[in-house]
DNA sequence: TTGCCCCTGTGATTGGCGTCACCAGAGGTG
DNA sequence: CACCTCTGGTGACGCCAATCACAGGGGCAA
């Protein structure tokens, strides 16, 4: 299997590493069977777009490698990112279920590789595998959380800055869950970060300033460092 | 049965007149019959309070009549109401189903009914129904569906008065579907409203008289009128 | 190397909306 | 009837973030 982009291809969802810890994890060996028969295999390139908000749903992405972004935009063009989404993460399963056109745009942010299924096997299989149907459920009913946390911060944070350090412990934790001077690769541009808190670009640059000054975080080259988490905890606020 | 709040109490899921449209509707006889049995029914003044967000959930609730309204709340005290329930919702569904606290605050805003199905019957029913997973999951990804509409309110439209007009609207072709002006009463205070749009009561008093100076509503009394609705489908907005 | 384009930083300006303050009316209760 | 609480209307003020504008820098290709 040639791979393009620089990646290396994973062609089988029985041994994929990924498998393991999601969606469509620890399945009977029929079930995983035959999930790996339905699913088809492509790799994007950074920029690709995988589905556009309002389309009909041709069936979810099974993201194995790469990064992706899920955005909804304004007719005027204003545009907020809602997810970030990571391998291991499955893309559109809430339009395929609902029947409803896809609510986000998915697009690559680093070269990846997805598997494809399409909504009627996806559906049949559901069906075929009752079992799966209620971990479905589980899944949507996370997504559900996670967009009510989006709800919270866009609804009741009022101050960029405030969302700006939500943000920023956010990646923290993830990068360093348990203490000290977390530290991470910045690969979004301040006009992405705009989007996810729902501000504007000059905004952001201003906000990097200000906690830079403030001693709150340090930025070496394209490196982030979280220098100081309280000080954050305590913008976010009670 | 005694009737408190001056209701007629509905005591059987079978022949109840919510029931074909919402659901639990059209399940076999069987499951119906169980889902009759490990039900409880209770009724609630207004202002009662169905769960409050935080809460590990005990069970999901079924409006049987009366309305109700979804919020959150940060620890300043600021509150958003994300939606209004209806005869026929289901309340609490994700909770339950992803094993997390209740994700929002269920209060009645008048007087109700609402059956009460505890969160083991509920997951054993389900699984005992397996046809009904799929139908939850589908019910699931509505909501969702409704919540990424809020995240789209919240995020993409900036002004007051947009997200006004977009609330009228909605109002306008709930009450009216066709065309025409538009009549309802308004039983929401402004303060309620400002919940709904994420800004403050006075801003929701002045829009009001805005509204009303440029001949878009008119209120007698507690009556709301739409008067033009092309207009505010202007204001909000290609 | 020289452009060119995208990203970043920062100043100046401005206007919208949150906040505070106060009053008036409605409705419920003793 | 008087009182009180809840709701609605409106003025004044001030802040903060959006907008506009422009300059500097880094990466990439020709």
């Amino acid at each position: 299997m040639r791979a393009p982009y620089g990646l290396n291809i994973l062609d089988n969802c029985l041994t994929c590493a990924v498998r393991e810890e999601h969606l469509f994890c620890n399945l009977s060996v029929q079930a995983a069977q035959h999930l790996n028969e339905i699913k088809s295999t492509a790799v994007y390139p950074k920029g690709a777009t995988l589905f556009i908000e309002g389309q009909q749903p041709r069936g979810v992405f099974l993201l194995c490698t790469g990064k992706a972004k899920l955005s909804t935009s304004s007719r005027e063009g204003k545009t907020i990112i809602t997810k970030l989404s990571e391998a291991g993460d499955v893309l559109g399963l809430n339009a395929v279920i609902s029947h409803r056109p896809y609510e986000v745009s998915a697009e690559m942010m680093e070269p990846g590789q997805a598997n494809f299924i399409s909504r009627e096997s996806l559906l049949q299989f559901l069906k075929d595998y009752g079992e799966v149907a209620l971990r479905v459920a589980e899944q949507l009913s996370r997504n559900y959380y996670t967009a009510y946390e989006e709800i919270r911060t866009l609804g009741l944070t009022t101050s960029p800055s405030e969302k700006f350090a939500k943000l920023l412990l956010s990646w923290s934790t993830k990068a360093a869950p348990g203490e000290g001077a977390a530290q991470m690769k910045l690969t979004l541009t301040h006009e992405e970060i705009a989007e996810i808190i729902g501000t504007t670009r000059e905004t952001v640059s201003r906000l990097f300033s200000e906690f830079k000054k403030r001693q709150l975080l340090q930025l070496k080259g394209s490196t982030l460092v979280i220098r100081n988490r309280p000080a954050l905890e305590k913008i976010v606020q009670s």
